[in-house]
RNA sequence: GUGGCUAUAGCUCAGUCGGUUAGAGCGCCAGAUUGUGGUUCUGGAGGUCGCGGGUUCGAAUCCCGUUAGCCACCCCA
């Protein structure tokens, strides 16, 4: 505030505090969990991929949002010198999601599994506006299957994350299922012109929001004509009733993968939605997206990509995953209150009078902590009251008092800031007090 | 990228029709005699009113610009 040099992370970036690493790390802990009881091995890949690898996986708009990494020292030059353009003057760039390095990797490890199951938990970065929830350095939850046109993978990927939640407290999610196959079906079977594809699937994706109406009034904008929108639309306010899916043609491979589905965890959470688009242009089969009361983004999607290794080499390998989105799972939970209690900082302060040297202090601190106890130090000696309420300010359990009398005997007076009691023992009991919060 | 709203203390905000030294609550710091917190009481620190320009005798207040943030779209996780 003094020297006018701003003191907030970049726009759409955050500082963690004490209480949010915990929220964090506790949801994090589910997901880490839960991913690796399904047999999915971690990954990590680096912050930074070569703009050849992340190009032209995304769409037009997905490129736009990358953020690129100007050339170093004497090559920066020579490229300024050129006259380069912005292509030009990066050669890398932060990554922009967890899948398109995935596959970088799968194409790169000739010697990975046939069946590879990875998990992966990690930032990315996309050059956003930053809205509720939309961050532009957020961490993504990946599941992936790579090697099977098998849909037990989809119903696998979609179990994970259904168990996530769960068992983070959610009830009320649905996982939006639909399949790109089906979708350009609908489109070219209104005969809409191919080429037109992306702009009718991005107009239907609004159909709950803008009514039919607002989609068919945006279709008829982008130059499709009104009788088609109108076939296009009929076509999908059909597919939506009861059963219908088992009619549709091209509907039966959804059909298997919600009979494989309703075994598992996802059972009652999956949706057949005939709007469903999703904007990543790398997706070839199945896609998912998962919603939830009070969000109006997701809480995460992902899909079957068939063709994204082959783009890095000769081999075709087929794949699919599933994304969560852990800010947008944060948000939510902090909304609704869904964090249990999450001890954070020391269990017990540990207290000194002027009289007490301070290696005395760091010695009982250490026996304690031997013990298991969580203990902090503390540094000064002020007033004894300074002491107790920075204690009580940090949300500690327990201060222990170590004065002249308790040097002596061999004790700590250890008290109970929650009660008031305060008793007089060794060391040993302090710990033993504490840890059964007595 | 589009539209709208906001910007005053660390935080949440008040500030009349343009008028003199810009306020409150919370938080912070210090006290209320010896080694005991949360409650109470007293005192204190902390502001170029986002930034730049304009109108005016006079601007936190009106006008223009700018930057940042928020909300709704778009897109996404």
């Amino acid at each position: 505030m003094s020297k006018g040099i701003s003191t907030k992370p970049p726009s759409g970036m955050r500082d963690f505090l004490a209480p949010d690493v915990a929220r964090r790390r506790h949801v994090l802990g589910v997901v880490q969990r839960v991913y690796e009881s399904f047999g999915f091995v971690p990954l990590e890949t680096p912050t930074i991929e070569n703009l050849t690898t992340l190009l032209g996986k995304y769409g037009p708009e997905g490129d736009q949002l990358l953020y690129r990494l100007l050339h170093r020292r004497e090559k920066l030059a020579r490229a300024l010198e050129a006259g380069a353009d912005e292509a030009g003057l990066a050669d890398e760039g932060l990554r922009y999601d967890l899948t398109v390095p995935l596959a970088r990797v799968v194409a790169n490890y000739k010697d990975l599994p046939t069946y590879y199951k990875r998990y992966q938990i990690q930032p990315v970065w996309r050059a956003d506006r930053p809205a509720r929830g939309r961050f532009r350095e957020f961490y993504q939850c990946d599941v992936d299957v790579i090697g099977t046109q098998s849909l037990v993978a989809e119903a696998e990927v979609c179990g994970a994350i259904a168990t996530v939640l769960k068992e983070l407290g959610f009830s009320d999610f649905k996982i939006h299922v639909n399949h790109r196959e089906l979708l350009r079906a609908f489109v070219t079977d209104a005969g809409i012109a191919p080429e037109n594809e992306s702009l009718a699937l991005i107009a239907l994706d609004k159909l709950d929001k803008i009514g039919r109406d607002g989609v068919l009034k945006e279709l008829g904008e982008k130059g499709i004509e009104p009788a088609a929108g109108e076939r296009l639309l009929a076509a999908l306010e059909a597919a939506r009733e009861p059963g219908a899916l088992g009619r549709l043609t091209g509907g039966e491979p959804l059909v298997e993968l919600f009979a494989l589905a309703a075994a598992g965890p996802a059972s009652d959470h999956l949706l057949f939605d005939p709007t469903l688009a999703r904007g990543l242009s790398y997706y070839t089969g199945p896609i998912f997206e998962i919603t939830c009361e009070g969000l109006a983004g997701s809480l995460g999607g992902g899909g079957r990509y068939d063709n994204l290794i082959g783009m890095f080499g000769k081999q075709q390998v087929p794949a699919v995953g599933f994304s969560l989105g852990l800010e947008r799972v944060l948000l939510v939970m902090e909304e609704r209150a869904m964090f249990p209690d999450l001890g954070v900082g020391p269990e017990v302060l540990l207290c000194r009078m002027k009289e007490v040297p301070a290696h005395d202090a760091i010695r009982v601190a250490s026996e304690l902590r031997s013990k298991g106890v969580r203990v902090e130090v503390f540094a000064d000696t002020p007033q004894l009251k300074k002491q107790l309420n920075y204690a009580n300010n940090l949300g500690a359990p327990y201060a222990a008092v170590l004065g002249e009398s308790e040097l002596q005997a061999g004790t700590i007076a250890l008290k109970n800031l929650e009660s008031g009691e305060q008793v007089t023992v060794g060391v040993a009991e302090a710990a033993d007090r504490i840890r059964s919060r007595a």
